[in-house]
DNA sequence: AGCACGCCGACT
DNA sequence: GTCGGCGTGCTC
């Protein structure tokens, strides 16, 4: 018997082995082969009885290697390989060198987790429950069951993920949760530790994770002992044979898209996995994907509803105009309306706390000339530099510094023309305390808080109280719990509104709305103040009750436009140091692409240039593939990979950032 | 991807 | 005369 391998160390050709001891062998199986001197791993690809052609000697393989039992395995990863354009073999590389990583230094937020009381299992309440009955036989039987639950913020849905955690694990299955960021699966594994680690064997899988841990959820694996096992991206791809459920938390979260290259998406590979393993699958969100709810209405998808607040009430949403030219004269900041400056000044003398939410999306400050109207962008990225602390100058795509010049690049104007626009917490922070002079005030975002020990004793001023008003970013939004909190207010609403995507309203109101859910966790009368430049749809959307109704709204506007979810969306990236050279090819790839296909309903558009054209020196074109479904674009796509380009080319099925 | 082989410069 | 720099090329 011949087999055709693949080796693990990356070396892409295909080589030929033999075996006789083996001959029952499947494809997907990882075996140890002599090359040259040496063992490798290699995955077997293909049998075959027919003795290969070629001028080599075949060697035999030299052992089965240990791995996890699943049957379904390698056509999953068959599976999700054609969807995301991808040589299955990847995926044991990745895992392979996964395991062999050591973990990064984390942000190990340890004080502030504590304080979410889960020590022992609440009773589920009504609501909950029937949810629970729902879903649980199709855990203990094996059926798919796609679930989206849809539970407003504080609704206790974390009481329903471990009561299918529970029933997985005591019918001997393992169940899979998902979180859209490292540092909230930190939290909910320790959460879930707090309540099952003396029954149950919790793993968690991703970059924050020890080495012991990683070989440990491996062994566990190896021996498929049913297991809790938490991450953001590499979990849903492990080999996992006795899986009895998968949930994803925070289900609409655009973190679930990998950053880099390949730009996969947890959620949707587990959606595909729940499928093919047939296992019921929970999407829980308090403001559900646009795609999740389509799913719901037309594709099958059971919903379930969780709308009480398991305590306090929901807060009262307003919505101020900055541009409104009434106030502006009269107010003492720009940045802060008179709404929100008395209801600051309210929460001062009520000693209650306040959020304030700066939504800033990479960018905050930028400089511009007052002569020239330029403002000063990186050499090597097409982006706009960004003012940090001390006047330095950041590029936030390459990391390039310097210091805020004197003179005008652009007019060479020396009579300090440059003046910086723009927001970010350290102005509101300067603001805010030139207006509340008493005021004790905590910045909380990614800049400032680098430093661990600096965050937690931060965090734990403000659980003391010791804190008034809390200036954050999109950080705490997620996760961190502040039950004080009575005033959330938004500096800048519309900030994203606007960005070029088609998902960019969805994406603002989700966030608008879980920032407001920060407010009155614990007590009634709490209130939400949106300012924004102009009034917005989605700003009507703001209650977390009215949020379903978006979904009609926006989805008919999609359908309308053509995007996703009603159609397929493809991204092609070119990229390539020449400008030129990637323009010419990128016109070659559209027009070859225009000539195969034959569909009325598949669309090219472009190429185009992105709003980021460069980065480190790096020319980017964009094409993108609009079809009825994902398999019409693989079809396409496949009949022009033949052709080969100096630019590099990346696909992205579905982009959402 | 690794790792061997090899061809040329620095140094005991 | 040897040690070792890393450029090229091969792996069933």
């Amino acid at each position: 018997m011949f087999v055709q391998v693949r080796l693990l160390n990356g070396f892409r050709e295909p080589l030929w082995y033999q075996t006789e001891v083996y001959k029952d062998i499947l494809p997907g199986t990882v075996v140890k082969v002599p090359l040259r001197g040496l063992l490798v791993s290699a995955i077997i690809d293909k049998k075959s009885s027919i003795a290969p052609s070629g001028n080599f000697k075949i060697r035999d393989v030299a052992s089965i290697e240990s791995f996890p039992v699943d049957p379904c395995y390698w056509l999953f990863l068959q599976q999700i390989s054609t969807y995301y354009f991808l040589d299955p073999f990847w995926f044991f590389k990745r895992i392979g060198s996964f395991l062999k990583q050591s973990e990064q230094d984390y942000i190990d937020n340890n004080g502030t987790s504590e304080q979410i009381v889960y020590s022992s299992p609440i009773a589920l309440t009504q609501e909950q429950k029937s949810v629970s009955d729902a879903i649980v036989p199709h855990i203990i039987n094996s059926s798919y069951f796609p679930a989206l639950l849809y539970g407003v913020t504080a609704s206790g849905k974390t009481e329903v993920y471990c009561a299918l955690i529970e029933a997985a694990l005591s019918h001997n299955k393992s169940a899979l949760l998902l979180l859209p960021e490292v540092f909230l699966a930190v939290h909910f594994s320790r959460l879930l530790k707090q309540r099952y680690g003396k029954s149950y064997a919790i793993y968690s899988f991703h970059s924050a994770v020890s080495k012991q841990e990683k070989k440990d959820l491996w062994q566990a694996l190896l021996h498929q002992k049913p297991s809790i096992i938490i991450g953001v991206h590499l979990p849903v791809t492990l080999p996992i044979s006795n899986l009895g459920v998968i949930i994803v938390d925070e289900e609409h979260d655009v973190g679930y898209q990998e950053k880099k290259h390949p730009r996969m998406n947890s959620k949707e590979i587990a959606i595909m996995r729940a499928k093919m393993y047939n296992i019921p699958i929970v999407l829980g969100s308090a403001t559900p994907s646009i795609s999740s709810l389509y799913n719901v209405e037309k594709r099958g998808w059971y919903l379930f509803r969780l709308m009480k607040r398991f305590a306090g009430s929901f807060p009262k949403v307003e919505l101020t105009l900055l541009s409104d030219g009434h106030t502006k004269t009269k107010r003492r900041s720009f940045w802060i309306s008179t709404q929100l400056e008395q209801a600051i000044a309210q929460q001062l003398h009520k000693r209650e706390q306040t959020i304030l939410f700066i939504n800033r999306r990479g960018f905050s400050f930028f400089t511009q000339c007052t002569t020239c109207k330029q403002s000063i962008t990186c050499s090597q990225c097409s982006v706009t530099l960004t003012v940090h602390e001390n006047n330095r100058l950041v590029c936030h795509y390459c990391g390039f510094e310097s210091s805020v010049p004197s003179i005008c690049p652009s007019c060479k104007n020396s009579d300090d023309s440059l003046v910086k626009r723009g927001i970010g917490t350290q102005q509101v922070a300067t603001i805010v305390q030139k207006l509340f002079p008493t005021a004790r005030i905590a910045r909380i975002d990614m800049d400032s808080t680098v430093n661990k020990k600096k965050l937690v004793a931060k965090l734990k001023e403000i659980q003391n109280q010791e804190i008034d008003i809390i200036i954050g970013t999109q950080s705490i939004t997620k996760g961190y719990h502040f039950p004080h909190v009575t005033l959330v207010g938004v500096i800048w609403a519309d900030l994203n509104l606007h960005f070029p995507r088609y998902n960019a309203t969805e994406v603002c109101l989700q966030q608008l709305i879980q920032v407001a859910g920060r407010a009155g966790r614990q007590r009634d009368g709490s209130r939400v103040i949106i300012q924004a430049m102009a009034d917005h749809r989605i700003f009507s959307y703001m209650n977390e009750i009215d949020y379903h109704t978006f979904y009609y709204e926006e989805n008919r506007i999609r359908s309308e436009v053509l995007y996703p979810p009603v159609i397929r969306l493809l991204e092609v990236m070119m990229r390539h140091t020449n400008d030129d050279i990637v323009e010419r090819e990128a016109q070659d790839l559209a027009s070859l692409l225009n000539a195969y296909n034959k569909r009325q309903d598949v669309y090219i558009l472009g190429p185009a240039k992105p709003a980021v054209y460069k980065i480190k020196n790096i020319n980017a074109r964009m094409i993108y593939i609009k079809a009825p479904s994902m398999h019409m674009i693989e079809q396409l796509v496949k009949k022009v990979s033949e052709h080969t380009y100096q630019s590099s080319i990346t696909c992205t099925p579905n982009p959402l950032s």
